[in-house]
DNA sequence: AGCCAGGCTACCG
DNA sequence: CGGTAGCATGGC
């Protein structure tokens, strides 16, 4: 076994919960072992959309939101933007700060539109109101399949409890640590940017068992299976 | 009833 | 600068 742990958790997840085929579409939901989403503009725009309305909320809470919009026809990059305000807002209610999230997908449909299709860069989305270090990421990897891993607080919480991070360190020494890591394992783009996606995918599986909850870590099986 | 959710911005000291 | 209140609904 190589000596990288952080490459081993991404293994003992991988055989304990198999591929999980993110990031989920409205129609198809998730697609385990099936990589070659998104597939055009269309889903590209509903990854971005979904990401911004998952922020701090449950992906259920999301599907909800998306099923309103999809119901009045209004799934679409042109329908919403034409929508009025508070029909927009009404549709997202379900996933919570929806005054916010709102403003956030208008601004993020203007910057989108602005690209003509082109990939943003890190930086260029980090720009955008509502779009922060996660966001940005989790558009990057999994609406325009693009090598960057997203850290969540989940991401955080497994690893300190591994003793891998210290507490107090930046989203951007967790993302560079565990991208190098990786890097270290494989080799090529295309098989980064798929091991990203079920790596994040798997943290939030196995998350949601053993990291929801305080005190975080009760009856994670990670710490035994590193070494 | 109270805590948590696949965060981000704005403002505070 | 780092730290935190506020944003809001829904599920357990």
């Amino acid at each position: 076994m190589a000596e990288n742990k952080i490459f081993q958790i991404y293994e003992t997840l991988l055989s304990s919960y198999g591929a999980q085929g993110w990031w989920p579409f409205i129609e198809g939901g998730y697609h385990p072992n099936i990589y070659d989403y998104p597939k055009n503009e269309a889903q590209i725009f509903e990854v971005c959309l979904g990401v911004i309305l998952t922020q701090n909320t449950t992906f259920t809470s999301v599907v909800k939101s998306l099923t309103n919009l999809k119901k009045m026809n209004s799934l679409n990059l042109k329908a919403i933007k034409n929508m009025p305000l508070d029909e927009l807002k009404s549709a997202i209610k379900p996933s919570g700060y929806f005054n916010q999230k709102a403003t956030y997908i208008l601004e993020f449909i203007e910057f989108f539109e602005s690209l003509q299709g082109r990939v943003p860069s890190r930086s260029e989305l980090l720009h955008v109101k509502g779009i922060g270090h996660e966001s940005a990421d989790s558009i990057l990897l999994y609406a325009y399949n693009q090598a960057e891993f997203v850290v969540d607080a989940y991401t955080k919480r497994v690893l300190i409890h591994a003793g891998i991070v210290d507490e107090k360190a930046s989203y951007h020494e967790i993302k560079k640590f565990i991208e190098e890591a990786i890097q270290k394992e494989i080799n090529g783009i295309q098989e980064s940017v798929i091991l990203y996606q079920e790596f994040h995918a798997l943290i939030v599986a196995h998350a949601k068992l053993f990291y929801s909850k305080k005190p975080y870590g009760v009856g994670c099986f990670l710490a035994n299976k590193i070494v």
